[in-house]
DNA sequence: GAATAAAAACCGACTGGTAGGATTATAACC
DNA sequence: GGTTATAATCCTACCAGTCGGTTTTTATTC
């Protein structure tokens, strides 16, 4: 039997789960809170009792969306033995047949597109990009210490490389017709691996 | 005295160059006509003899925009003697202070995620990003001709190229209080200095 | 070089539709 | 029977696009 709270998550979690899924499909501006309730087997006042606004929806379910994301980087990076391939572990971003991939790149540039005017949205942005960049530095950090990875600022290489995942991401989404999932592996494979060698003595 | 075509010129540049301002400030979903033809010195309806749709309009003010930020670059680029300073020489990218630059990132953001959804704007987008790459291409061509830069695939490389300034310009422009300026001109210039370098031997 | 006709540019009110939010009604459950 | 969950309406604001009409420009004619 369901307690009060449980059905709350319940629902909270089926509505979050819809208003992703429209959300990817239409953006944040077109979708309708009715699209979403609707999706959510549910009305529009049924949506608005756990929701009390479109803006608080959509912002908590672009958080959730992170979070998963987050945690499912965080698991693949940990299957990683060694510091560099954790670094080169996240071709996972570049499948097409991915769900993640596929609801998530449409989310992604939503979020950016509204980040780049509200501070909202750019704290959101920020805290998402933040917790993948501390993962990356503390692989960049093992790295130095094990002596394969030459001594650097971790932080500025874990944004670094953080940045160039996504604009090759950036891309391979958008621009498909020139920008094969090969390229985009190619490509951040050796861009990274490069980052993190050591600089070839002069000529 | 103004002929026909002059006139219409002349109103079209008003209106696109108001309409850039509007939708960089506010978005694309967010504006409307009449903030747009007010802040073009029209009326609606005025703005409507120029353009028959809001969609016709904007693309337009895409178009533009990108055709002036290409042509900027070239020039910018020119400007470079050797091939490899060509490859670094869009650090302009990263000035707050640049009218373009404030006046650009959001407009790219709402190009990229209307990309997400929209083949129309995925094509202008493509355009784009594809002149971009031809400029780098060259480059690169020329480095590999001069032999400064290792025998490798122009294109591939230079579609990577591209890729890292946009993944830097991302972080930079949207989590600015993680990402400096500094940060990002260093990241740029390192990551493509490697790409561009012979790989180092075994070690 | 006026006078007039024709066309282009422009205005602003109106319309139809939409969507977010609020209110009210109803069902379920303790 | 009162609280919670959900549905069904309603209300209001907003906005893209339209259209009748007005002003301005251009062309034409005498």
């Amino acid at each position: 039997m369901a307690t009060n709270t449980d059905l709350e998550t319940i629902r909270r979690t089926q509505i979050i789960t819809a208003a992703l899924a429209k959300l990817s499909e239409a953006g944040s501006f077109e979708v309708t809170l009715d699209d979403i309730a609707r999706a959510a087997g549910l009305s529009k006042g049924g949506l608005a009792h756990y929701f009390s606004s479109k803006e608080e929806l959509v912002r908590a379910a672009f958080r959730e969306f992170f979070d998963r994301i987050f945690l499912r980087s965080k698991e693949t990076m940990d299957r990683c033995p060694d510091p560099v391939s954790k670094l080169l572990s996240f071709s996972w971003l570049y499948n097409w047949d991915d769900p993640d991939v596929n609801l998530g790149y449409p989310l992604l540039f939503d979020c950016m597109a509204l980040a780049a005017r509200d501070p909202e949205y750019r704290a959101l942005f920020h805290d998402w990009v933040r917790s993948w960049i501390v993962l990356l530095e503390e692989a960049v950090h093992e790295g130095i210490k094990r002596g394969v990875i030459p001594k650097c600022d971790p932080s500025g290489k874990a944004k670094a490389i953080s940045a160039i995942y996504h604009g090759i991401a950036l891309r391979w989404y958008l621009d498909r017709e020139s920008h094969s999932t090969e390229w985009a592996v190619r490509s951040f494979t050796e861009a990274i691996t490069r980052l993190v060698q050591n600089i070839p003595k002069k000529r």
